[in-house]
DNA sequence: CCAATGTGCAACGCTCAGGTTGCACATCAG
DNA sequence: CTGATGTGCAACCTGAGCGTTGCACATTGG
């Protein structure tokens, strides 16, 4: 969590941790673009609620969004969430080596970190 | 999203969704593992309140709980996180291959998918 | 044994994210 | 021009998640 920049790709986990979001993404990733409009003929909510994530899912980079005459077409941005994915990589490397280290310090010594 | 056993990671990512969240598994990546009562000590808020993250984070696996006497000792799960930044990583790769099927279709023929 | 320490359970309050509806403003087709 | 289609903005509602407090139950040390 101390890693710099690490700021940036929480939010891409923000983008990912709602179910609905989730569903938008597959779908998009279906249609290679579509518009809010679209998008929400095929899901159980308004176009509304759909133009809501799409905005957030815009802001955290997921997807980007380009005017095209009265529509608004959106497409998504793996790079982005391969970042993600790389840095989440980097974290559990990080967890990693830090519990092998507490657990050789209490094996060559008797000294409990957290006692 | 469609990849089978997929579930599980997502469980995952709402689990590091939460700031207060990271800022326990961050803690615990300090202290290598520590109790709800320690960890409350070093944040804002009440032991409950960390009691019940730490009940969800080890309800989605990033941390595993085990009991000591009257203690309670959280630890944390590396080999979980890391199944998920995996999991990430093969979603990037699908969302690219998809792009790149749809772009390549678009500039062999004329026909858009999405129309 | 008993006080201290730590955990677990339950009820409660409050904020906010997700969703809805209504309407005004653009853009395109005929 | 005018109706149809699509977007954008704003107000509103509701439930779930995060946090709190209070108390009862276990375990340990002196």
């Amino acid at each position: 969590m101390s890693s710099p920049g690490a700021v940036a790709h929480i939010e891409v986990l923000d983008g990912l941790a709602d179910p609905t979001r989730r569903r938008i993404l597959d779908a998009l990733a279906g249609y290679g673009s579509a518009t809010a409009t679209t998008l929400a003929g095929g899901l159980p909510i308004s176009r509304q609620a759909v133009v809501k994530h799409l905005a957030l899912l815009d802001r955290v980079g997921l997807v980007s969004g380009q005017r095209a005459g009265r529509e608004m077409r959106y497409r998504l941005r793996p790079d982005r969430l391969e970042a993600a994915a790389h840095w989440l990589a980097e974290l559990a490397g990080e967890w990693d080596r830090r519990l092998q280290l507490i657990k050789h310090i209490a094996e060559s010594a008797e000294t409990d970190p957290d006692q």
